[in-house]
DNA sequence: ATCCGAATGTGACCGATATCACAAACTTTA
DNA sequence: TAAAGTTTGTGATATCGGTCACATTCGGAT
C-alpha cells in the first residue's frame, strides 16, 4: 500500500507509523457480499477499511441486527476486542461494495498501541464510536416503536450517502432491522401518509 | 490511599504507577444511593470502584434499563468514553452500597495511557468488557422473550453474589429490566411453575 | 407484447407485553 | 393490635408487531 493513499484515510497518525503500516499490513481487494467474519470464527488480524463498505451485524439462528458499518478510515474494532481477549466473534461482518482492506496482524497492532500513542488514541476514538452506536441501538430498541425506529434508520441512512433518495427494498430493510418484510411495508405506508417520506419500487426518499 | 490496598484490587498494573494514582487520585467514600453521574452531565475525572458496587443505566424520560454494574476494580468506561470525546454522558450512575471510589483526573489518564502499557491494557480490557456486556444486552432484547430475560437476570445475579437467595422485589426488576411490575409478578410466578425458581416476600430463589 | 420473477399491498389472526384497576397479603409503626 | 404502608396477585383490555396467505403491480427479458 503507498504512503500517500494511507495518509489520506488515516491523516492523524505519524507518518512513521504509516511507513511500518505500509509496510507491515496485508493489502486485500475483497469483492461485494463477502463475508469476512462469521460469530464462532476467532481472529489473528484486524482489518482495517481503505475503501469501501463492510455492514457488521448480530446474527442468531436466523434472525439478525444490523449493528453498525465500517467506513474507510475505520477498523473493526470487534476483531480487535476478539483477538485481545482471544474470545469468538459474537458478530459477522460481511462487504456491502468491492471493499479494499489492509489487515494487521494483532501482534504489531499491540506493538503499535503501545508505542505510538496517536494510534492508541486513535483505536480508542473507535472502541469509543461503535460504543456510542451500541447505547444508541439500544436506546432504539428499549424506548422506541418500531415506526421511529424505521424513519431514524432511514435518516441515518441519508445522511450517510448525503443523498435523500435511497435505493433500498422492503426486504432489505426488514433484514436490517431484524423484522419481517411485511410490518416494513406497512410502516413505510404510514410514513408515507404522514409525509415524512415517499416511496417507490426499490427507493425510499426521505422528505 | 493505601498502596497495599490499592495493590490487592488492581495486581495487574506496575507497583509505580499504583503509587502515582495513590498519590494522584482523589479518594471519595459514597453512601448508598447516591448519584454519581446523570444523563447530559460532562465529567472531568473517571472513576475507579475500590469497594462497593455502581449500577449503570441508561434512562429515558421516566423508562431506564440496566446496562451494568460497577465491581470494585473495575472503571467507568463511559466516563473515560465522555471525557475523551468531550461529550455528554449518555448513561446514569447510582451505587447501590456505600462505595469507595478513587477519581482519576482525567489529563493523568491519557498520561497514564501513554506511559505505562499495563495501564493501557487494563483500559482497554474494561471497553471490551462494557463493550460484550452491551451485546449481550442487544442480544437478549432482540432475541429473548422477556421470561427468558428474566431467567438469565435471575442467574446473572446469583453469579455475582455466589448466592442463590436474591433479596429484590418484582418492582427493582421491573426497573432494572425497563418494564412493569406486574408482567414481573406475573412471569415470575410462571417460572416458579416451571420449577425454576421459589419466591417470598423481598426474595427470589433460583434452583 | 407477453411472460416471469421480484417487489409490494393487504386482510386476518395470534401471541407477547403494557396498562389499568383493583384486591389481598404481609410488615412496620404507632 | 390497629392502622398504614409495601409488596404481591389477578382479571380485563389494548396495542404492537409477527405470521400466513394471497393478490397485485412493476420491470426486464424474450
Amino acid at each position: 500500500m503507498e504512503l500517500i493513499s494511507l495518509k489520506k484515510i488515516l491523516p492523524q497518525i505519524d507518518t512513521e507509523l504509516l511507513q511500518f503500516i505500509a509496510n507491515e499490513a496485508v493489502e486485500m481487494e475483497v469483492p461485494s457480499d463477502t463475508t469476512l467474519l462469521k460469530t464462532g470464527n476467532y481472529v489473528q488480524s484486524v482489518p482495517l477499511v481503505v475503501k469501501g463498505l463492510i455492514r457488521v451485524s448480530r446474527n442468531e439462528n436466523d434472525k439478525e441486527l444490523l449493528l453498525y458499518y465500517i467506513h474507510p478510515g475505520e477498523m473493526c474494532i470487534m476483531s480487535f476486542s476478539a483477538c485481545c481477549s482471544n474470545s469468538a466473534s459474537m458478530i459477522e461482518a460481511v462487504t456491502l461494495e468491492e471493499t479494499e482492506i489492509l489487515l494487521i496482524p494483532s501482534v504489531k497492532l499491540r506493538e503499535w498501541i503501545t508505542n505510538y500513542p496517536t494510534f492508541n488514541f486513535f483505536v480508542y476514538e473507535m472502541f469509543n464510536k461503535r460504543y456510542l452506536d451500541l447505547i444508541d441501538t439500544i436506546n432504539q430498541l428499549i424506548f422506541n416503536r418500531l415506526d421511529e425506529r424505521l424513519y431514524s434508520y432511514l435518516k441515518g441512512k441519508t445522511s450517510l450517502s448525503g443523498n435523500s433518495h435511497i435505493s433500498i427494498t422492503h426486504q432489505q430493510i426488514a433484514t436490517d432491522m431484524g423484522t419481517a418484510r411485511e410490518v416494513i411495508s406497512r410502516l413505510l405506508k404510514k410514513l408515507e401518509l404522514e409525509n415524512k417520506i415517499s416511496t417507490s419500487r426499490n427507493q425510499v426518499t426521505v422528505l
